[in-house]
DNA sequence: GTACATACAGTTTTT
DNA sequence: CTGTATGTAC
């Protein structure tokens, strides 16, 4: 019998689909087939008769690779899905908590706080427990709090010696109580929770454990030490575990990533050798060669080498410049050169350390007219408007959500102020009631009772056209009776939040339709209601209704939001010290590595042609900056580089060149072919019209500069 | 209670 | 330079 669905795998790729009974390690390269092996290992499975559909649990870290690896799941014919669990490590805790909710402690109601929400709850608690806020700023309360959980720790079994720390273990406490008050669960609660349960309910971890005979986990190398504890805890039952990572592509140790889970996990499991994925699809020679070499100077690494069957391809063209400015205007003309030459920008990434320099590259492609979309802003769930009429709607499903109350209790203005709000609180403090029910107790007199008692009447109003409506005209009734639609109708500057809150009412729609055709029953839990199950979405997939920018448009992004995409080529801005690496990667151990896999996966994003800039001099929080050249393009091999020097920046772009010389279609960057050196790559221009010169690297035949009129170059 | 002014800090981020 | 957060005047 042939089994189609391996046909095309190489032989590493075959071993790990095919890898026997028992736990796996596979270390897999950067555009090794990753996607491809984890899906075919799962048709595998099913078509082999080794585990049924319902008996493999998937695991990724973001909502679009779980979407990916569903849809092409979904695109392998014959099989079917059903009762096959994919899902984000908060997704998979999500179902299993709503499933659970009585056994795991948690309101049957209880809803989802993203990190905006959890902070402002700790602003909230901070205040109402008289805290210095200089000593305890509510961001680090919220970074100690989520360590802990992530560590698996409650307030209870933390033991600070220091006074310092007890008081953070307190704080910690109140903070726990507030939200079983509200009703509320953080992210690292879902997973924390979820472990709790499995824990101390045998029958439940039994069960689970039992079903999932295997278990895949994508991103191994991110993470965190409770997730890896919630992997172990589920496999107890003898689970095979699939977990496929990169060591070298670790990136996100500043948020809880712990590699040491490689190690652990060959360790736990047993695992006998592991599997390398080592050919590499996506890039040429030379790139490859550059990302191998950088990550070399890792330590401790697992070790592995990427190679491709393809050729060497153009050299890395690096590229000096003498101001952010300059290097802005140098990437936006060689841009427009590749896109003349019939490169689709879609397919052009720039990628940066740090946010803030995405400015002046807007500033020079905005000049250049080239049209871009910034990669990883605001997302849809978190705009302002969006997250108003959310509180709002968190205040129908749940009266005892204070924090929605708070958001909204003035917003649209209604002359609710800190000092009637403070009144509320006491008020509600005294009864022991929610914020929601203290808005009819307090005194009701004045003209903040009044508007107090018009906030009630709203809400009252709002609860009861919602009573029986279905979902898009819950949110159609919260729009209208809160006063946001006629709000942001009445300013022209806003019109924006308008079309967006139009938006949610169709995301609502959307949100029902996918809901109620839930292909398994379990994914929609009896009972829960729409309303309730969609703030929950709302709160894990805040990207889900990311507006697509133009289609035909660069891409501007950070090295991190980059992680798992692809591009023909790829510009890397602001290799300096102190930005690339970071200077506040300078003092953390294992600092500069981090800052070294993150160029090894910002390289490792070309296919084809690849830019290295810095600036010597560059303007940062309003002020110069002198740059020196990065260390890391020191660990690159010179043999693999070629200098663009600034000089021939203007000869780039071949709308400015045109003007001036109608007839020179040539620009640094290009692929040319000469009938006695060979192909190469143009590196340098100069002059124009009778003296115009190309410098091209000919890679085995050298480096030459070409007088244009005598040399027979043409395009490659 | 709201509007403006001044001070201040300023990696990377998904759920 | 820029957005946020707090403080002061109406």
């Amino acid at each position: 019998m042939t089994s189609s669905y391996l046909a095309g795998l190489n032989p590493e790729q075959l071993a790990a689909v095919t890898a026997p009974q028992g736990s796996t390690l596979i270390l897999a390269g950067a555009g090794s087939g990753k996607t491809r092996v984890l899906t075919t290992r799962i048709a595998h499975l099913i078509h082999t008769g080794q585990a049924p559909a319902r008996g493999i649990l998937a695991v990724t870290f973001t909502n679009k690779a779980a979407k990916e690896m569903t849809a092409r799941l979904q695109a392998m014919a014959p099989i079917h899905i059903g009762g096959m669990w994919i899902g984000t490590f908060h997704g998979l805790c999500h179902r299993l908590l709503r499933a659970h909710a009585l056994e795991a402690g948690l309101p049957a109601l209880f809803q989802i706080m993203d990190s905006a929400d959890q902070l402002a709850a700790i602003k909230r608690l901070l205040k109402a427990l008289n805290v210095d806020d200089e000593r305890y700023p509510a961001k680090e309360v919220q970074h100690f709090i989520n360590s802990a959980k992530e560590s698996g720790l409650r307030a209870g079994s933390l033991d600070g010696a220091q006074p310092f720390e007890r008081r953070l273990a307190e704080l910690f406490a109140a903070y726990d109580e507030q939200c079983a008050r509200e009703g509320l669960v953080d992210f690292p609660e879902l997973l924390l929770r979820t472990h709790e349960l499995l824990t101390r309910n045998e029958i439940l971890r039994a069960h689970y454990a039992a079903r999932f005979q295997h278990i895949l986990v994508d991103e191994f190398q991110d993470t965190n030490r409770l997730q890896y504890q919630w992997l172990r805890l589920l496999a107890s039952g003898g689970a095979s575990v699939f977990a496929v990572g990169d060591d070298d592509q670790s990136i996100y140790a500043f948020r809880g990533a712990y590699t040491g889970n490689m190690h652990e996990f060959q360790r736990d499991f047993g695992i006998q050798g592991i599997i390398k994925l080592e050919q590499n699809y996506r890039s040429q020679g030379n790139i490859l060669d550059a990302a191998n070499a950088l990550i070399r100077h890792n330590t401790g690494r697992l070790g592995k080498e990427l190679w491709t069957g393809r050729g060497p391809g153009s050299p890395i063209i690096v590229h000096a410049a003498p101001s952010d400015q300059d290097e802005a205007a140098f990437i936006a003309q060689a841009v427009a050169g590749l896109a003349a030459e019939g490169v689709p920008l879609s397919d052009i990434a720039v990628l940066y350390r740090s946010n803030a320099q995405s400015r002046s590259l807007e500033h020079a492609l905005f000049n250049a007219a080239i049209p871009y979309r910034v990669y990883g802003g605001l997302r849809f769930f978190e705009r302002q408007e969006i997250k108003h009429a959310l509180a709002y709607l968190r205040l129908v499903a749940n009266p005892q959500d204070n924090g929605a109350l708070e958001r909204v209790i003035n917003f649209p203005p209604r002359g609710i102020g800190a000092r009637t709000l403070a009144q509320l609180a006491d008020t509600a403090a005294q009864h022991g009631i929610a914020l929601s029910d203290a808005l009819t107790r307090g005194p009701g007199v004045g003209k903040s009772g009044a508007a107090l008692a018009q906030f009630a009447r709203t809400l009252a109003e709002m609860r009861a056209a919602c009573q029986a409506a279905a979902l898009p005209e819950q949110v159609e009734h919260v729009l209208r009776l809160s006063g946001l639609s006629a709000h942001y109708a009445a300013s022209r500057s806003e019109a924006d939040r308008l079309e967006n809150l139009a938006e949610l009412v169709n995301a609502a729609a959307a949100f029902v339709d996918e809901y109620t055709a839930a292909a398994d029953p379990g994914l929609a839990p009896v009972g829960l209601p729409p309303l309730t199950a969609f703030l929950s979405h709302a709160s894990l997939e805040a990207g889900e209704y990311q507006a697509e920018g133009a289609a035909q448009a660069l891409s501007l992004s950070t090295a991190h939001a980059a992680k798992g995409l692809e591009f023909h080529t790829v510009f890397l801005s602001g290799l300096e010290e102190g930005l690339f690496p970071h200077e506040h990667s300078l003092n953390d151990r294992g600092g500069v590595e981090e800052e070294r896999r993150l160029l090894y996966v910002a390289i490792t994003r070309a296919k084809e042609r690849l830019f290295l800039s810095y600036a010597q001099n560059r303007m940062l929080h309003g002020q110069v900056r002198y740059g020196l050249a990065s260390r890391f393009l020191r660990e690159l091999p010179s043999e693999l580089l070629a200098h663009a020097g600034q000089r021939e920046a203007a000869a780039l772009d071949p709308r400015t060149t045109r003007e001036r010389e109608p007839s020179s279609p040539w620009h640094v960057g290009q692929n040319v072919s000469h009938p006695k050196f060979g192909t190469g790559i143009i590196i340098d221009c100069e002059g124009r019209g009778q003296d115009a010169r190309v410098q091209v690297n000919f890679g085995a035949s050298g480096v030459k500069w070409l007088v244009l009129e005598y040399a027979r170059l043409s395009p490659a």
